[in-house]
DNA sequence: TGTGAATGTAAATAACATTCACATACCTAA
DNA sequence: TTAGGTATGTGAATGTTATTTACATTCACA
């Protein structure tokens, strides 16, 4: 029974009434505090306050669970990426750059299911349910992409909107994996892990023929505008720098 | 002596004569095979034929031995996209994108380094002999990055030559992480990684204001290709294909 | 040749994943 | 209401791993 953490036997009988969920809670604290790798079977019993053997009433394995937690980031991921798009509005590319944000966001703030996601080492296809969830959380994306594709100026060479969709993710994972969380292999940046994604999708949008300049702080330029050709020279002689995407906020 | 593989004393009696590297080659192998989770300190010790004790005489920990293997992976890292960078030649553009499909590369022929070395979990400013590798590594894009920079057309808003190189570095990281392996976490993708990433590089350098396709605007010798010349639309089929950033080669 | 340092071994401890026989609670059909 | 089936949790096992400790062997070298 040393096992038994706080709980009472008045409070939790025999049955847990809820271990399923409880051990998925559990998990994705452990995995927040020490990472995929560290977060043991064993410790999340112990953490629901059952047996050691109790979870394998409810996951296969060690790795079903954590793909079970991968599956649920990928469908919250999906509600906060399809919230961020707004289905485009107020126009696609500054809805566009907020989807950047919060693909970013949710790495920081949900580190744990970030990690499960995309760093635990689970096989996506082999899991259907987790795949499928992954693809759609990716269609977003890719949907966004769609529309943004329909939108480049004539007489630029285009990608097809999944590959142009694939750049997105792969600069926003590399930010993310590489700077974005606070715990894990840290690295030093001049700059917060936002300001870079929202530069490197600007100056990526820029090159697919988009006009990108920003004036002010940071409403959205709209993307029908005729084009005022990108920023001035900041080499030339610029009595007010043109507050550009790469600002120099402090990193956190 | 069940662990003792086989060794025969006569090839190598009490003393091994060259444990640490036969670990740190054992562990590259298992890493290779198994992910850098699934390593074991005593598979390690078994495939070396020696008792699972005697790796602690030469690392201080399983950790240990994952850092040493990151450290050596940074190292044959900066080699390999020194190589690729060969200072600039022929020309800055095409030996930018040397560099990018450098880096792909050394991550799909190496994947155990690669891992060791960005998903691992081992944190890198722990260890100062692992973050200054890592750091020379990266000075490497950076260099070129600088080199880029000061090439970028006036007229044309220009981030700091270190942001350029951290877009780079995190378009490259994420084409490798989410699509660059063949073992694990598979995506399926109409593209190989390389043409992916090549892809978005050139439109990235193109945001910066690079023509794409290579002009007598700035360098001396163009890169002996005809350019990738961005067709004014996916829609038109030209007879030959050319070679272009989004052509669609099989993935692996 | 003797000695200390380096290197390897064996045994022990503790934690973990996983399995299995068994215990307990819940649920439903008679 | 109750008997039995099913879902859920327990305890005790097995086998593996990380790590430490006391001890053994070999090497380098004075």
């Amino acid at each position: 029974m040393s096992w038994r953490k706080e709980q009472r036997r008045a409070e939790r009988g025999y049955h847990h009434g809820n271990l399923k969920e409880a051990l998925l809670q559990a998990a994705l604290d452990l995995i927040a505090q020490k990472g995929p790798a560290g977060f043991t079977f064993a410790d999340a019993a112990r953490s629901a306050g059952v047996s050691p053997a109790a979870p394998y009433r409810h996951f296969r394995d060690r790795e079903e669970l954590l793909s079970s937690i991968a599956q649920r980031g990928f469908e919250q991921f999906e509600a906060v990426l399809t919230k961020a798009w707004d289905d485009g509005r107020p126009d696609t590319v500054s809805a566009f750059e907020r989807v950047g944000r919060a693909y970013l966001a949710f790495a920081r703030n949900e580190p744990a299911f970030y990690s499960a996601m995309f760093e635990s080492g689970v096989p996506i296809d082999v899991n259907p349910m987790l795949s499928a969830a992954s693809e759609r959380a990716f269609g977003i994306i890719r949907a966004a992409a769609e529309r943004l594709a329909a939108l480049t100026p004539p007489g630029v060479a285009r990608p097809p909107a999944l590959m142009m969709a694939l750049h997105i993710w792969s600069m926003s994972h590399g930010v993310a994996s590489l700077f974005g969380r606070g715990d894990a292999a840290r690295r030093k940046l001049p700059m917060s892990a936002e300001d870079l994604l929202e530069a490197g999708v600007l100056i990526y949008l820029r090159g697919l023929g988009f006009p990108t300049e920003r004036k002010g702080t940071d409403q959205a330029g709209a993307a029908t505008q005729p084009p005022p050709p990108p920023g001035t020279s900041s080499a030339a002689s610029p009595p007010s720098p043109p507050p550009g995407p790469w600002g120099h906020k402090p990193a956190t």
